[in-house]
RNA sequence: GGCGAGGUAGCUCAGCUGGUUAGAGCGCAGGAUUCAUAAUCCUGAGGUCGAGAGUUCAAGUCUCUCUCUCGCUACCA
């Protein structure tokens, strides 16, 4: 394929209809894409992005079974909040679809003919246990017993979650069909096997080499190291074969005779899911989709998540090869994972920032969102998402880099000519012509990063021309020179404006949303990537209106977000409190003098409301301490009590009354205060540690 | 158990085919500044590059051993 492809066909992991959307599928498979993409429309190449929902499977009908309803209500269900919550993030695919559709089991299925056709299978009967009761074959899922490794006795026909060994159903003690209870019973099946040992040979080439049919294919150096890790793994280690058929009633049904009850492999059916989702893009537009698939000038990007690897390398280019005509993958840019606070993401421990909850919680707020991510994006290994980090990328970075710079910028310019673009004299300095430089070089330095998919680093070139702004303001000065000399002044402006202009473009993929902002305030359309590099801006047009690029994420709104994730906080009877200080020490906490007292006397302090001065005897000595508890206690209720104190506090005037310790209270939810008490038998003196 | 990918400043991460004093952003300390969303800019402190051994004139960068994390996978590599 030559340096410069015709067009681009770009996929993203098909989501399984199974559960919501979270930040570590946007961030692994969906942004990376849409930035790519985004990138290559600006630059006004020919580019389709396709995506889907993934509906098939056993885990969709076990889920349907759990909740009483149809596999068909749940996928229909997933399949809007799912559109939902990548449109909600401005992941705009060019085509959704669906793998429930009539037309994707219609393609589906003959192209599986096609490939019987052709010999690309076996068929094997096997023995597989069946529920008598439901009259129907039963996938490893189906199947619980007891483990023969840990004799944990609620294993999964495919493995054990206690001691986490793999297994097959015929190891468990004790079988029984999650489906009815009933012990499952051996009967015959016939599979379709895909024997993947018969392309080793030309897939290690593939992979390695970057060559196909014996021409060069692609760059292999281009894929990243844990991609070809991985493949490599798999073909060192010989490849299987893999059953292609699955005896389930819920699927694409195998369109051969005698084969009821049939349908195909979820692995199968699924990446066939782009190429029906690119059938139906084109017929909604006009298109013709073959060349996306079939023209060797094409080039084809899968982005997906690191699990998905091995069905994307080598599985789905298999499948392609047997049937011939179609084009292989050039590049699979698989992400790592994004963990969260400190743990893994796990939907079932609700661990997790939900897609569609950030849209709703932080309406119009995408680009922050995507900021984020994309600066923190796994790309060569796990990556950590905290709600902290979130809160200071976006207020250090979005909203006092980014947004303050346009801000002032504008103003400069509203101040000093009036809000229209001043005419720059043409006679540049040695700082202008760096930042003149850095300007022309930017797009560049953006553009090879994002072909790359090293999408971090792209962010770093555009932001660092914002970055440079920013410095060469504060370095110029215009707010002084604009005394002396206005025709410097507007140079300096007309340079920043243009420098403004510019990172709109160069930030577009990553900002949408916030780059038509800025090329609205700089009065300009938005406009296309290979305009930036120069000026944008002419002399003496009008900026447009400014509003307020990027609010500041508060403590408040932190809080409220982590409070949302793990296990259902009022099953745990947790409740709503103030959040833990941060991290002491030991040391810090043994330099407190701790010791059990009694109030011996107590009296209000005259002139406030909520003191009592009080005498305590700590058994070493007797001494006073103000206290704040007037309004929940009278002296009389306090005398006698032995208390907490905090011996060793500096003394202190309150209300002209020396205070030598503190009396350590809970404050309760309703506002009201209890006393630390130890038990009984603790003697004043008595040392807390 | 096997294989793969990682383990680099307090935090999040870059470091291409081995080469002068290991980088960025944030955070921290000090300073400058006021056009601006108390924003910005400068300077500085801070790392025996997971541990150990080896190859080399030279290793974060190659080899081996160990260890931790994540992923894939299985009595097969």
């Amino acid at each position: 394929m030559s340096e410069q492809p015709k067009r681009t066909l770009v996929t993203s992991a098909l989501p399984y209809a199974n559960g919501p959307i979270h930040i570590g599928h946007i961030a692994g498979a969906y942004l990376p894409a849409d930035l790519y993409v985004r990138y290559l429309r600006a630059r006004g190449r020919d580019v389709v992005w396709v995506c889907g929902s993934d509906e098939h499977g056993a885990a969709i009908t076990l889920r349907a079974r759990k909740e009483g309803t149809t596999p068909r209500a749940i996928v229909d269900r997933y399949h809007e909040e799912m559109q939902e919550a990548f449109t909600g993030l401005d992941i705009a695919f060019d085509h959704y679809d669906r793998t429930s559709s009539k037309e994707h089991h219609a393609f589906a299925q003959q192209f599986f003919l096609d490939l019987l056709e052709k010999g690309a299978f076996t068929e094997e009967t096997r023995q597989q246990f069946f529920d008598p009761v439901e009259q129907q074959f039963l996938a490893d899922r189906y199947i619980q017993g007891t483990c023969p490794k840990c004799d944990h006795d609620k294993a999964y026909g495919d493995q054990c979650e206690k001691c986490g060994s793999a297994l097959s159903p015929d190891e468990l003690i004790n079988p029984v069909s999650t489906l009815s209870g009933a012990t499952p019973e051996m009967r015959e099946t016939t599979l379709w096997y895909l024997p993947m040992d018969r392309h080793e040979d030309w897939l290690r080439s593939y992979l390695e080499q970057g060559e196909l049919d014996g021409s060069a294919h692609h760059d292999p150096k281009a894929w990243k190291s844990h991609v070809i890790g991985q493949c490599k793994s798999w073909l060192d280690g010989g490849l299987q074969s893999r059953a292609m058929t699955r005896d389930l009633d819920w699927g694409v049904p195998v369109p051969v005779e005698g084969a009821e009850g049939k349908v195909l492999y979820v692995w199968l059916d699924a990446p066939l899911g782009y190429i029906t989702a690119t059938k139906n893009w084109a017929e909604r537009n006009g298109a013709d989709w073959e060349p996306y698939w079939k023209d060797a000038d094409t080039q084809l990007v899968h982005f997906i998540g690191k699990d998905n690897i091995v069905f994307h390398c080598i599985i789905f280019p298999i499948l392609l090869k047997e049937r011939g005509g179609y084009l292989l993958p050039h590049n699979v840019p698989a992400n790592e994972f994004m963990n969260l606070e400190g743990d893994k993401i796990s939907t079932s421990r609700n661990w997790a920032v939900w897609a569609k909850e950030y849209v709703d919680d932080f309406p119009g707020r995408s680009d922050e969102m995507r900021y984020v991510l994309a600066s923190i994006m796994p790309e060569q290994k796990d990556a950590e998402f905290t709600w902290e980090d979130f809160q200071s990328r976006v207020n250090n970075e979005l909203a006092d880099v980014l947004g303050n710079f346009v801000n002032r910028v504008v103003v400069l310019t509203s101040k000093y000519f009036g809000g229209k673009v001043p005419a720059a004299s043409g006679e540049w300095t040695e700082t202008d012509v760096a930042l003149r430089d850095l300007i022309a070089a930017t797009p560049g330095q953006v553009g090879d990063a994002i072909e790359k998919f090293r999408f971090r680093d792209a962010l770093q070139h555009a932001m660092g021309l914002v970055r440079a702004g920013n410095k060469y303001l504060t370095e110029e000065e215009p707010w002084k020179v604009v005394k002396q000399d206005e025709q410097r002044t507007a140079d300096i402006l007309n340079l920043t404006l243009q420098v403004t202009a510019n990172a709109a473009i160069v930030l577009a993929p990553f900002l949408p949303r916030t780059s038509a902002r800025m090329a609205e305030a700089m009065g300009t359309a938005e406009l296309p990537w290979d305009a930036a590099g120069g000026d944008l801006v002419p002399a003496g047009q009008p900026l447009g209106a400014l509003p307020i690029l990027f609010e500041k994420v508060t403590d408040e709104q932190v809080e409220a977000q982590r409070a949302k994730m793990g296990p259902d906080a009022e099953a745990l009877g947790l409740r709503d409190v103030e959040p833990e200080k941060p991290q002491t020490t030991f040391d810090d906490f043994q330099a407190m003098d701790l010791r059990v007292a009694e109030v011996v006397a107590a009296e209000k302090v005259k002139g406030a409301d909520k003191l009592l001065q009080l005498t305590v005897r700590t058994g070493y000595d007797e001494r006073t301490v103000v206290s704040g508890i007037a309004e929940h206690f009278s002296p009389e209720d306090v005398v006698g009590r032995k208390v907490t104190l905090l011996a060793n506090l500096a003394p202190r005037k309150i209300r002209g009354v020396v205070s030598q310790g503190m009396v350590l209270m809970a404050s309760t939810e309703d506002g009201g205060l209890r006393f630390v008490t130890p038990e009984e038998g603790a003697e004043p003196g008595d040392i807390i540690r």
